[in-house]
RNA sequence: GCGCCCAUAGCUCAGCUGGAUAGAGCAUCCGCCUUCUAAGCGGACGGUCGAGGGUUCGAAUCCUUCUGGGCGCGCCA
């Protein structure tokens, strides 16, 4: 439970009541109202802007509202002091046993503290990977996964119903391409040298596709036209790249729920429909398209096209359906795989792709825009650039010249969990160093060594405990009905601060689509626990475990419970293993 | 030419959807192990939040104009 959440309900009602009492005017709205932990520890708690947001409605100054609010606070359970500061900030300060009784909420809760309501059932659609079936995952790819995967962990977390998709490319030209390449592969299988000209793919990974054409097909292809063998081969191929990229997903602990394909869709009269239903609204006409100025292309020439108004629903122009062959774009098959998402009841749409489709984002809004009547929602994650770098060093790559990195490399270099990981410690939208040598560095430079120790020095002590205290009742209800009043120096206190924060943090996470805070808070947390940790080392009454006090002991082993779980909650949502052993 | 993203300490980055004296880590300097993991902790130094203007009780955050980077701009996805 988002205890700020409670606050905000209490000033509120205060608020009605003073309105009632005719202390203030009637009708004062409090949606902007709120309540927050301070910047500064120092100030409290919990502040609230109350008086400055309300004092205009009030017809009063803000200071002189927030006196009169600070009295009716400073009657709420807990509340121990109440100051009006600066501008007309009110400083809510609460007693220890609130915080000890958010101690016994971890313990009962387990992982699932910091679970939440505010999806309130309804029905999210994430989108990622989405890579074209065409080769193994690379580093770019892997970023979009894993910020995919944690945001879909993150909403289920927070409520919402999450369906995680997988866009399959499987019916544009680039699928050709690889049927072609697949092709010179099985050409190969039979002994003939080849040379695979420039605009197919020259990766060996389709040297064994081409060795399982030749089981499969025999020399059945090897003197055929390609009409004839196109299709097949090209459905052999994708369903082989598919097999691959599966794999990497795997390895990487990515799940999703649905695979879409677009071929299928096509097939299906998807694309048909979806244009048939823009037209019947009259978004869709033949016209002819200004040339893009600046940088203007060598075969341009002006050409009338199917268009979809896009410019009526944000975008700057109106955007191309058909290609000149008759075929429909890449947009269009789009469109109606978007309308098909919104059709199967999700009106929150969310697609986490490349930087490079950043140009693509107003078109595919505006688009949603118009088939779903406005009732969709899409928001669009672009997931910046990967830098591979080894000591600071950039590692080089070059497909021509084989040392090209895959992401199957990089998690078997590194383990998935810290892929996962360190993936996150970036806002989706900046790009992003990865480096070899830090990321595998166990030191405190690595947030991922540092938070997984924090762990593990948990259960350190837990392991101790069970040799020191063989008798001892570890389990949660157990500890959670010691003595906690005894936790009651300055890190502990800022421990359980910290931990009665998760709630909103998950709240504040999965509304802004934000699952990098996840890890900043769990480093703050880390930090925060290693701080106490190491004041023990000066100060031994501050160490967890004495022999000679067993209450202490039990109230000690009671927060090191529940930071471990909280720790392992972050964690879990972001799809990473908490260890309970680092050497 | 147009559109989107970015600009915060010497370096790499946070900044909770507009709040109080802008925060971490690295680097530099000074301290802390007869200890449940020193694989760690504490302190010092470090800022015209790219520049100017605007909106208001209040701006790193919103609007605008510049400057400097990245990405994109019909028949690729």
């Amino acid at each position: 439970m988002n205890f700020f959440k409670a606050f905000h309900c209490e000033i509120s009602s205060i608020v009605e009541k003073l309105s009632a009492a005719g202390k203030l005017p009637d009708g004062m709205d409090p949606s902007r109202l709120t309540c927050e932990p301070p910047r500064d520890a120092s100030h409290g708690d919990v502040a609230t802007n109350a008086a400055m947001v309300l004092c205009k409605q009030a017809k009063m100054k803000p200071r002189d509202l927030a006196e009169l609010l600070a009295v009716e606070i400073a009657k709420i359970d807990h509340v121990t002091s109440v100051d009006v500061a600066g501008p007309g900030f009110i400083n809510i300060r609460l007693a220890q046993e609130f915080w000890h009784a958010k101690l016994c909420d971890v313990l009962a809760a387990g992982t699932d503290w910091g679970n939440s309501d505010i999806g309130n059932g309804q029905t999210v659609n994430v989108e990622y990977v989405s890579a074209n079936p065409t080769g193994p995952m690379h580093v770019g790819h892997g970023r979009g996964a894993v910020v995919g995967d944690a945001l879909a962990l993150l909403l289920a977390k927070a409520g919402y119903k999450v369906t995680k998709e997988y866009y399959i490319n499987d019916a544009g030209a680039q699928v050709d391409v690889l049927a072609r390449s697949a092709y010179l592969r099985y050409r190969e299988a039979f002994g003939e040298t080849i040379e695979i000209p420039e605009g197919l793919y020259p990766g060996d990974y389709l040297v064994p596709v081409g060795e399982k054409l030749k089981e499969t097909f025999g020399d059945k292809w090897l003197n055929a036209e390609e009409s004839d063998y196109l299709d097949e081969i090209k459905a052999f191929s994708i369903n082989a790249m598919m097999d691959l990229i599966r794999e990497d997903l795997a390895v990487l602990g990515v799940t999703h729920d649905v695979f879409s394909s677009e071929k299928e869709l096509v097939e299906n009269g998807g694309v048909d429909k979806a244009i048939a239903y823009l037209e019947e609204r009259g978004l869709i006409y033949t016209g002819v398209l200004e040339p893009p100025k600046g940088k203007k292309p060598e075969d341009w020439e002006p050409r009338p096209q199917l268009l979809f108004k896009a410019s009526e629903f944000g975008d700057d122009v109106d955007r191309p359906l058909k290609k000149s062959d008759g075929s429909g774009t890449y947009f269009a098959s789009d469109i109606a795989y978007h309308f098909d998402k919104f059709q199967r009841g999700s009106d929150q749409l969310i697609d986490v792709m490349g930087a490079d489709h950043g140009g693509y984002v107003k078109r595919m809004k505006a688009a949603v825009k118009a088939m779903s009547e406005g009732k969709a929602e899409l928001d669009i994650k672009l997931a910046q650039m990967v830098n591979l770098m080894d000591n600071g060093e950039p590692v080089k790559m070059s497909k021509r010249a084989g040392t090209f990195i895959t992401l199957r490399e990089v998690i078997n270099k590194v383990t998935k969990d810290v892929v996962r990981f360190i993936m996150l410690t970036r806002k989706n939208d900046a790009q992003l160093d990865f480096d070899f040598a830090k990321v595998t560095e166990q030191s405190k430079d690595n947030p991922v060594f540092y938070v997984q120790y924090a762990h593990a020095r948990c259960h350190s002590v837990f392991r101790k405990a069970d040799e020191e205290f063989a008798d001892l009742d570890r389990t949660e209800t157990a500890l959670a009905k010691a003595d906690l009043s005894l936790l009651n120096d300055e890190s502990e206190l800022t421990l359980m601060r910290l931990m009665a924060e998760w709630p909103r943090l998950i709240e504040a996470a999965a509304e802004s689509h934000e699952p990098h805070r996840i890890t900043y808070y769990l480093y703050d947390l880390a930090s925060e626990f290693h701080s106490l940790w190491n004041k023990g080392t000066g100060d031994v009454s501050l160490r967890f475990l004495h022999a000679d006090n067993l209450e202490l002991t039990k109230a000690r082993l009671a927060l090191l419970k529940a930071v471990s779980l909280v720790i392992a909650s972050g964690l879990l949502v972001l799809g990473v293993e908490p260890r309970e052993e680092l050497r």
